[in-house]
Order: C-alpha cells, then structure tokens, then sequence
DNA sequence: GCACAAATACTACCGTGGTAGTACTAATGC
DNA sequence: GCATTAGTACTACCACGGTAGTATTTGTGC
C-alpha cells in the first residue's frame, strides 16, 4: 500500500480533469486539455491507458466509449509527491520545507496571516483528541 | 536564467556530496556514496558527464582525475523544485502547500512550535527594510 | 620498456513520461 | 449494405534518469 504514486505533468493534468468530473470519456479529457496543452487525442488515450496500468485510473465502457475515472485522490497524490520531494530535498524534514518556503518569498506578508491561522488550526487539532492518532486514510 | 534545475535521485545524491565538499574527484564522490547506494564506478562517472551536459557540475583536470564542483547552490535547487511542485500540484499556491504538511501530519507538535517561530521571523523580516528584496545568495 | 592499475570515454540498455501516427473496429448515414 | 466517422489499440520515438560493461589512455612500479 501507500505506493509511491508519482505522476508526471500531463498525468496530473489529466488527474485533475477526473478528480474534478468523477468520471468522463476519453474525449471529454481531451476537450478540457485541449486550450491549454494543444495535444492530440491519442495522446490523451494513450496517457490514459498507461496510468490504468500504472494503477491512478480504471475504466467502464459505455459503447464504444471508456469512460474514465481516477482511482486516488488528489489527497493521496499530493502527500505522495509532497513527501517524496521533502524526502529527496530536505532529507524527509517537512519543517525544513517550510523554512524554505517563507525564507524564499514563496510566501509574501498576506499569506503569512493565513499560515499562522494554519498553525493555530493545527495546533487545536493536535491539542484535541489526536492522542494516539494514526488512523489517517 | 533561472532554468528549471530539476534534478533526480542520484543526481541529488552527487551534488549533497559536492556541495559538502565544495569540488571532488569522481572516486571521492562514489566512495561517497558506496555504502547508501552500492554503486559502479562508471556510474558516477556517467552521471558526472551528463550532470556536467545539463550545466550542473563544472570540471577541471589534475593530472587524469576530474575534479567536479557544483555551479549551483542547493538554494537554487530547492527553488527550483519546489517551485515546480508547488506549480505542479499546488497551481502555484505556496500556501496550500504549508496547509497540506500541516494537515497531513507532516510536521508533529514539537514542529509546530518551530514553524511558528520561522513565521514569526519572517513576519519581521518582511516588516524591516525588505523592500526591492532579491539578493539572496 | 613493459605490465598493471587507475581513470575517463564510449556505448548500451531499461523504465517511464510525453507525443502521436496508423491500424482496426464498430456505429451511423444514406 | 457500404462508406464515413468515431473511438480505441498498436506501435513507435524521443528525452532523460539510472546503471554499468568495455575500450582506451596514461601514469607507475620494477
């Protein structure tokens, strides 16, 4: 479990599509790509079948018609790659992230606020019933 | 500028080592990297070159060696990266970046203590003369 | 001077993301 | 019923990270 669900930029694309339609038919992805990518629709077909291999998305037929839909989570896709990247780049220490991330301008004055109301979010959750926690999923 | 500095696994491994060291001979950097990895020789060599093609690393002779030095800094990389995940998968918000660690449980309570001290610091940083900002390094 | 060792150069191969042409199949129009 | 069209299947290719064997060059020891 818990696989190392890595996906690259069209993938995403394309995840996003599904994440936000449930389900849609090869076409359909295609329409919604096609402004901002200009590509094919092979090519989205041919994407769309190696991530059923790979395991991010199944299909039903309709017709003639695969209807695709993902089977993760944008949740599950993030924390996948968010933690890979925290692994690969600051030798899995999240909080070395978020140094990087407000060191960096990445995150101007504005957005400080809307951190620190994280921070609180956070903290209250933790402070509550958290204890023993390990039942994400 | 600016190029996107994306770099793999290994890759990453090689420039940690070359950036701990600031220059090495290939040797060094495989003895480096033997036991977490196991490595051939050539690989490093191989990986070199092709860091080297990419405009990562730098070389100069001495004698047959190849002494290789890093021509970017890991902050460069972070930015990079990061910037591409959070493009990626965030759209660009740096913010719900921080929100996913926080609430994936990325950062524990100890951590939490830390962030917002690196909020606080950032929050006085933006405060003082940071205005026109844009000489790190 | 010659054999051996060290070090780089070349070449090769796999996996995977990305991209798409072409072939095949099935529904549809007339 | 046959031609057109929509839609998927196959096949192919490139780039690149990763991995390494083999060839070549060159310095060193005796």
């Amino acid at each position: 479990m818990t696989d190392t669900h890595t996906l690259g930029d069209l993938q995403l694309a394309i995840m996003r599509v599904l994440w936000q339609r449930r389900e849609a038919p090869v076409a359909e992805v295609h329409e919604a790509l096609l402004e901002e990518r200009g590509l094919a629709p092979t090519t989205i077909a041919t994407m769309l079948k190696k991530m059923e291999d790979k395991g991010v998305v199944a299909h039903r037929s309709e017709g003639r018609r695969y209807i695709y839909r993902p089977t993760i989570s944008e949740a599950q896709v993030r924390r996948s790659m968010v933690g890979e990247l925290t692994e690969r780049l600051f030798l899995g220490d999240a909080t070395a992230l978020v140094s990087h991330l407000l060191s960096e301008h990445d995150i101007d004055a504005d957005e400080l606020a809307e951190v620190r109301r994280l921070v609180d979010g956070a903290e209250n959750a933790a402070e509550a019933g958290d204890a023993g926690g390990r039942e994400t999923e």
